[in-house]
RNA sequence: GGCGGCAUAGCCAAGUGGUAAGGCAGCGGUCUGCAAAACCGCUAUACUCCGGUUCGAAUCCGGAUGCCGCCUCCA
């Protein structure tokens, strides 16, 4: 069986072949660095880390470069107004960027270039689109000529005389067409800037992609992916650019995550919506957030409600308390559920993520296996035999490698619900102490088989907001 | 004005022409002193509507309606 991805390009699923066999090289666009990540930064970089790990498992050799832009108006901007220097601005949230992903478990991508890093390259293509006559200048500026180049609106499906130009935004008279855009920019006094042909100035927003993934990847790359809305028109800039410079084609699967809604509403800053990632840390572990992701296709639209949240919450709670039953009650000198990549939820869980990483599916699969496996448990007389081992074993291991792909199940059962209690705590805090002491006095009531006074002591406790669970060994509390 | 997407049960959501995964919630049951958890069963004569292609369509084509996104910085 072959991966299909759907590609933007050209509007169509079709087999993943990559350009070098076993290898892959894939190039995502990461944050501009001006501001914290929200969750719509999560989604993206969350979907690509599924995307990227899933091709490992299968093999492949991936190249991930993912890049900072770590200059740009907004960040100019944005120090300006904070009274730091924008090198400073961009280093913070770059660190901030890291704290947040890592939290959320995404892998480092292999290479995370930086656009002032790469200025040389940079300027190099510029020269090369003004010898191939594809770019001018004007007053320090330099422009694109998009007319110039003759697939221009192929990604986006867009043709230049079908566009509205100038309708939102006043068109620079300096540009030959409204829809030409900046290589590079002149600096007016104080700002960054670098030296260049043109005098000093800085890298328009599109170029920094063309000259980073050209030198990590080469001039014809396997896989280009970032938000929907980057496909026009970064994405298709970055097309214009890199293919008139080159001479040959840029991408062959343009990869393009759908967005996420607040409550029904566009996350936008005039609404004030942005759900930042650390601030939703706070509030859910970091799994459910990625459960929540990737239970639907990367490429739907998801809204996100507090509703929507707490069912993935449940998910994720009732998946952590099958691994912990299973662990349980697989001996330990067998199976101890080690994560497994073959078996029958595997294979249907690799058929679901080879049709466009079709994580809702997978998840699907996830939740059969934990069934499976629930049932197996609850209706077996003899926990020791072989082959009840092997069956809890095997599912429960290829329960671990489906989480492997995912980023779930990176913690033990004890520290997750551990950790669900501290933050429930925190939320809606209670006297522990007093709660041991109800649960004693209760044991006590029932061991004397006192259950009125059992059930009182119940019901007192869920007032608290504490659930009891009746085990066989003893009697645990949790809080709601 | 141009381009694109989506419409599946109370809610979320998958579905790759052959007869509707999964999750959450609800109800009934098994288990339990009672619960909880887990499991079992039930909950869409059928996928917005109207046509068409086909032996057969949620899935393909045309049209209608309704939402949404992009065309400006944006994940």
């Amino acid at each position: 069986m072959s991966i299909s991805i759907y590609n933007t390009l050209t509007r169509k699923k079709e087999p993943f072949v990559p350009a070098e066999p076993g290898k892959v090289r894939m190039y995502v666009c990461g944050p501009t660095v001006y501001d914290s990540c929200h969750i719509g930064h999560a989604r993206s970089v969350v979907v690509f880390d599924v995307i990227t790990r899933y091709l490992r498992r299968r093999g492949f050799e991936v190249i991930y470069v993912r890049n900072f832009t770590d200059i740009d108006d907004k960040i100019i901007r944005r120090a300006a107004e904070l009274k730091v220097d924008p090198k400073d601005l961009a280093e913070r949230y770059i660190r901030e960027f890291h704290r947040d992903m890592d939290a959320l478990k995404v892998e480092r991508a292999t290479l995370e270039p930086k656009a002032t890093e790469h200025i040389p390259q940079i300027v190099q293509i510029i020269e090369r689109l003004m010898e191939k006559g594809y770019a001018y200048q004007a007053n320090g500026d330099v422009f694109f000529s998009v007319t110039a180049f003759p697939g221009y609106g192929k990604l986006s499906g867009r043709k230049l005389e079908d566009m509205e130009a100038g309708a939102r935004v006043e068109v620079d008279e300096r540009k030959r067409d409204p829809f030409d855009f900046v290589l590079w920019k002149a600096s007016k006094p104080g700002e960054p800037a670098w030296e260049s042909p043109w005098g000093p100035g800085r890298p328009g927003w599109h170029i920094e992609c063309s000259a980073m993934s050209a030198a990590y990847l080469g001039e014809t790359f396997d896989i280009h992916g970032g938000g929907k809305d980057l496909i026009f028109p970064h994405h298709e800039n970055e097309i214009a650019q890199s293919e008139a410079a080159f001479g040959r084609p840029f991408v062959t699967y343009w990869v393009h995550n759908g967005f996420i809604n607040i409550n029904h509403e566009k996350m936008s800053k005039s609404l004030g919506n942005f759900l930042l990632i650390r601030d939703l840390l706070e509030t859910y572990p970091p799994e459910a957030i990625r459960l929540f992701l990737l239970s639907s296709h990367y490429r739907s639209p998801i809204d996100f409600t507090p509703g929507q949240m707490e069912e993935a919450l449940s998910g994720l709670d009732k998946l952590y308390a099958l691994l912990q039953r299973a662990q349980a009650a697989l001996k330990p000198d067998t199976m101890k559920g080690e994560a497994m990549f073959s078996g029958a939820y595997w294979d249907r869980f690799c058929n679901a993520m080879d049709n466009d990483f079709n994580t809702a599916q997978g998840i699907g699969v996830l939740f059969d296996a934990a069934r499976s496996a629930n049932r197996l448990m609850d209706e077996t007389s003899d926990p020791g035999r072989d082959d009840f081992q092997r069956h809890i074993g095997g599912t429960v291991s290829q329960i671990r490698g489906m989480g492997d792909v995912l980023g779930l199940f990176t913690e033990s059962a004890e520290s997750y619900f551990e950790s669900r209690q501290v933050q429930l705590q925190k939320e809606k805090p209670v006297d522990t102490a007093a709660v041991e002491a109800l649960v004693a006095e209760r044991a006590a009531a029932r061991r004397a088989k006192d259950w009125a006074r059992a059930d009182a002591i119940r019901r007192h406790l869920e007032e608290m907001n504490v659930i009891l669970e009746d085990r066989q060994e003893k009697t645990i509390w949790k809080l709601k």
